[in-house]
RNA sequence: GCUCACAUAGCUCAGUCGGUAGAGCACGUCCUUGGUAAGGACGAGGUCAUCGGUUCGAAUCCGAUUGUGAGCACCA
C-alpha cells in the first residue's frame, strides 16, 4: 500500500477533509436527530467523526449518509467563521444540547486563556471548531469520499469515558486517488497475514485450546525455527550466553520484581497448589506463568556473585510467556496470548549502558537488513510523570525516570537517529526505544524493543562487586530484536506477501516432472537435496505439468524445477524462480552450489554461482 | 474490557416467504503420461458455532454464550 496522502492544515486537502467531516455531522445529524458530537478531525486519508446516536448507525446506512452528503455538496453551503466570547460560547454549546464540545471549551479556555471561542458554520450546521475549512462546499468533488467504517472509540480516548461512535472515511482531493488508495487497500487484504497463514498452512487457532494461543503448523514452524537461527547466530557473535527457564515461577518472585504492582492485569490469573506435609500440615503454594523472562533471568544473575569484570553479561533466551491479553485486542498472530521471545537481558553499569544500547541497535540493523525491511520508525518510550494513573503504571522514581531518558536520548542525538517521542508509553520498570512498523493494512505496531531498566535489579537485590570492591546495584537492559515470533512473522508474511525468500520458505524446492517417466530422476534430485538439509520435495505425479507449475505458484514456493526428457538427457534442471517468467536450464550441480550460497547468505534473491 | 457487525463442508460462498442443505476449490478412487497458472469421470464431507426460547415445524425469527472481524482502550 502506498503511503497515506498526508495533509496539514494549510493544504488544501486538510480544508477538505475538515469540511467533508463537518458535512458528514450535519448529514448525521439529519438522520439522526438528537445526536450529540465528539471530536471530528481530518487524518492521514480521510477524516473521522465521534457521535453520542440517539439510535444506532450502522455500516448498512451508508449508502443513506453518503447520499445526503452529496446533497448537501452539491447546495454548495458557504463556511463562514465566527469567534464567540467565552461566556457567550459556553452558553451556545449549552443551548446547542454539545455537553462534550461544552467540557473541550472549558479545558481550551483554561488551557489556553483564551477570551474566545472559534466557531464554523455551513448551512444548518454549527460547530465549535478552529478550522480551516473551505469556502463553499461546492470546492469538494462529491465522488472522492467513501465512508469506510463504524467503530466504538472513548471520549478523549479514555476508557473511563463513555464510548462514543466514530464514522471513518476515506477523502481525497479528487476520484482517481480515492479509487488508487480503496484498490491498494483491497489488495493490502490479500495480504494479511491471517489470510496467508490459512492459504500457506502456516498457524491456525482452535476453540478448544484458547482464544490468542496459536498452533504452528509445520509450514510455520520452519520459519520460526529459521529465524530462531538467524537470532542465536546474531547473538552468539555478539557474546551472548544461552540459558532456558521454566514457564511457571512462584508468586511471590512477582511480587518481588513488582510485576504484580505493575503488570498484573497483563498476567494469568495464580495456580494454587496443596500438598500434604508428612506432618499432616498442608502446604499451600501459588504459581503463575511468566509474562516475561527477566525475573529468572535475574534469578540466574543473582545465582552467584557478579564482578564488574563480567559485566556487561549477556543473557539470551528463546523463551515463551503469557500475557493475558484484552480479548478484543486478540488478532491473529499480531496479538496473541503466548508470546515467544527472541529475548536477552544484559546487565550492566551506567556508564555502560550507552555502548550496549549502541551495540543492540546496530544488532536490529543487521536483523533488518537481512530481512530488507525499512518502513519503520524509532520512538523512545518515556514515562509520564502527569499520568493520573502514572502509580500504576510506572515505579515511582521521578529522578531515574528523568536520568535514564536522558541517557537515551543523548545517545540517539550521538548516532543521529531520528525518533518520535512516546510520553506516556515507558515499561513499568523503565525507558525503552522502540521500532514501530506500518503494517500492509496500515495499522503502526510495535515491533522490536529495547528496555533500560533501573527499577527492578534492586528490587530484586542484584549486585556486582565493584572495582573499589564495594556492592553496587546493576542495570538491566531487556531487548527483543525480533519481536515476538508471533508479530514478528506476522509482520513478515504482509512484508513477503507469503512469498519467502528461498532460506526462510517452508519448501525451498519443488521438482516438477514433465511425466511420470522422468520420476526417478526427480526422486534422485529431491533425494540429494534433503542430504543437504534442502527442504525439498517432489510435486505430484498425476496431475498434468501446468497443474502443478499453479499448485506451486499459488503455495508461493521460491524455485521450481522442471524436468522432462531434454533434462534427464542432459543432467540439467529448469528452474523457474516464484515470480519471475524467464527460466533457466543448468546442470544440477550448478543449481546446487547456487542454491546452496543463496540459503548461506539468507539472500533474498536466489544467487547465482 | 468497550462499540458495531458477522458465524452454513477443510477454504471461498449460495440458500427466496420458517417446510429438515447447495456450488466451486481442496480431498479420495479411477482414467489420462500430459513441456509451463486449473485434463476427465465418479465419490466422500455438514448436530447450519453452542445453549435456550417462539412455532405443528427453525440454517432462517428472538435471547444468551463462545468465537471472528473493524475500531477504541491496552500492548511485543
Amino acid at each position: 500500500m502506498p503511503d497515506p496522502e498526508e495533509s496539514s492544515p494549510d493544504e488544501k486537502l486538510y480544508r477538505i477533509r475538515h469540511s467533508l467531516a463537518h458535512v458528514m455531522a450535519q448529514a448525521v445529524l439529519e438522520m439522526r436527530e438528537g445526536s450529540t458530537l465528539g471530536f471530528g478531525p481530518p487524518i492521514d486519508d480521510g477524516f473521522y467523526y465521534d457521535f453520542i446516536l440517539s439510535e444506532p448507525l450502522t455500516e448498512s446506512d451508508f449508502p443513506e449518509l453518503e447520499q445526503r452528503m452529496r446533497r448537501i455538496l452539491k447546495k454548495g453551503q458557504r463556511f463562514y467563521q465566527e469567534e464567540v466570547p467565552v461566556e457567550e460560547a459556553f452558553a451556545r454549546l449549552e443551548e446547542m444540547g454539545e455537553p462534550y464540545k461544552r467540557e473541550y471549551a472549558q479545558e481550551l479556555v483554561e488551557r489556553d486563556t483564551l477570551q474566545s471561542l472559534s466557531f464554523y458554520r455551513n448551512g444548518p450546521f454549527l460547530d465549535m471548531c478552529e478550522g480551516p475549512h473551505v469556502d463553499t462546499t461546492r470546492e469538494i468533488a462529491r465522488d472522492a469520499f467513501k465512508l469506510r467504517s463504524v467503530a466504538g472509540a472513548y471520549w478523549r480516548g479514555d476508557s473511563d469515558n463513555v464510548m462514543m461512535t466514530r464514522i471513518y472515511a476515506w477523502a481525497f482531493a479528487d476520484k482517481e486517488t480515492l479509487d488508487e488508495t480503496v484498490a491498494a487497500f483491497e489488495l493490502a487484504q490479500e495480504r494479511d497475514h491471517k489470510r496467508l497463514g490459512r492459504e500457506l498452512d502456516l498457524f491456525t487457532f482452535d476453540d478448544d485450546v484458547g482464544r490468542g494461543l496459536p498452533l504452528w503448523m509445520p509450514n510455520g514452524t520452519v520459519i520460526r525455527d529459521e529465524l530462531e537461527k538467524l537470532a542465536v547466530e546474531l547473538e552468539f557473535k555478539a557474546g551472548y550466553q544461552r540459558v532456558a527457564t521454566p514457564h511457571i515461577a512462584k508468586s511471590g518472585l512477582y511480587a518481588q520484581t513488582g510485576h504484580l504492582d505493575h503488570y498484573r492485569e497483563s498476567m494469568y490469573p495464580p495456580m494454587e497448589v496443596v500438598e500434604e506435609t508428612p506432618d499432616g500440615a498442608s502446604l499451600r503454594e501459588s504459581y503463575m506463568l511468566k509474562p516475561m523472562n527477566c525475573p529468572h533471568h535475574h534469578k540466574i544473575y543473582a545465582a552467584r556473585l557478579r564482578s564488574y569484570r563480567d559485566l556487561p553479561l549477556r543473557l539470551a533466551e528463546y523463551g515463551q510467556v503469557y500475557r493475558w491479553e484484552a480479548s478484543g485486542a486478540v488478532s491473529g498472530l499480531a496479538r496473541v496470548r503466548m508470546l515467544s521471545m527472541n529475548d536477552a537481558h544484559i546487565y550492566c553499569t551506567e556508564n555502560q549502558i550507552r555502548d550496549v544500547f549502541a551495540e543492540v541497535i546496530s544488532e536490529y540493523d543487521e536483523a533488518y537488513r537481512i530481512l530488507g525491511l525499512k518502513d519503520y520508525t524509532i520512538r523512545l518510550s518515556r514515562w509520564d510523570p502527569d499520568d493520573p494513573k502514572g502509580r500504576e503504571k510506572y515505579v515511582d522514581a521521578p529522578e531515574d525516570w528523568e536520568r535514564t531518558e536522558a541517557i537515551i536520548a543523548d545517545l540517539l542525538d550521538a548516532m543521529d537517529i531520528d525518533y518520535e517521542d512516546g510520553q506516556g508509553e515507558a515499561a513499568f520498570y523503565g525507558p525503552k526505544l522502540d521500532v514501530m512498523f506500518r503494517t500492509v493494512t496500515g495499522r503502526v505496531e510495535q515491533l522490536s524493543t529495547v528496555q533500560l531498566d533501573f527499577a527492578v535489579p534492586p528490587r530484586i537485590g542484584l549486585s556486582y562487586v565493584g572495582d573499589d570492591g564495594a556492592e553496587h546495584v546493576p542495570y538491566c537492559i531487556h531487548r527483543a530484536p525480533l519481536s515476538t515470533h508471533e508479530r514478528f512473522v506476522a509482520l513478515l508474511i504482509e512484508h513477503f506477501g507469503g512469498a519467502f525468500p528461498t532460506w526462510l520458505a517452508p519448501v525451498q524446492v519443488r521438482v516438477i516432472t514433465v511425466s511420470e517417466n522422468y520420476g526417478d530422476y526427480a526422486r534422485g534430485l529431491v533425494e540429494r537435496m534433503r542430504a543437504n538439509f534442502v527442504r525439498a520435495e517432489l510435486a505430484s505425479e498425476n496431475d498434468t505439468v501446468s497443474k502443478k507449475i499453479r499448485d506451486a505458484t499459488t503455495r508461493k514456493i521460491p524455485n521450481l524445477l522442471i524436468v522432462g526428457e531434454r533434462e534427464v538427457a542432459a543432467g540439467t534442471v529448469t528452474l523457474r524462480r516464484h515470480g519471475i517468467r524467464e527460466q533457466l536450464t543448468l546442470p544440477f550441480e550448478e543449481f546446487e552450489a547456487g542454491l546452496a550460497k543463496t540459503i548461506a547468505n539468507r539472500s533474498l534473491e536466489f544467487t547465482t554461482p
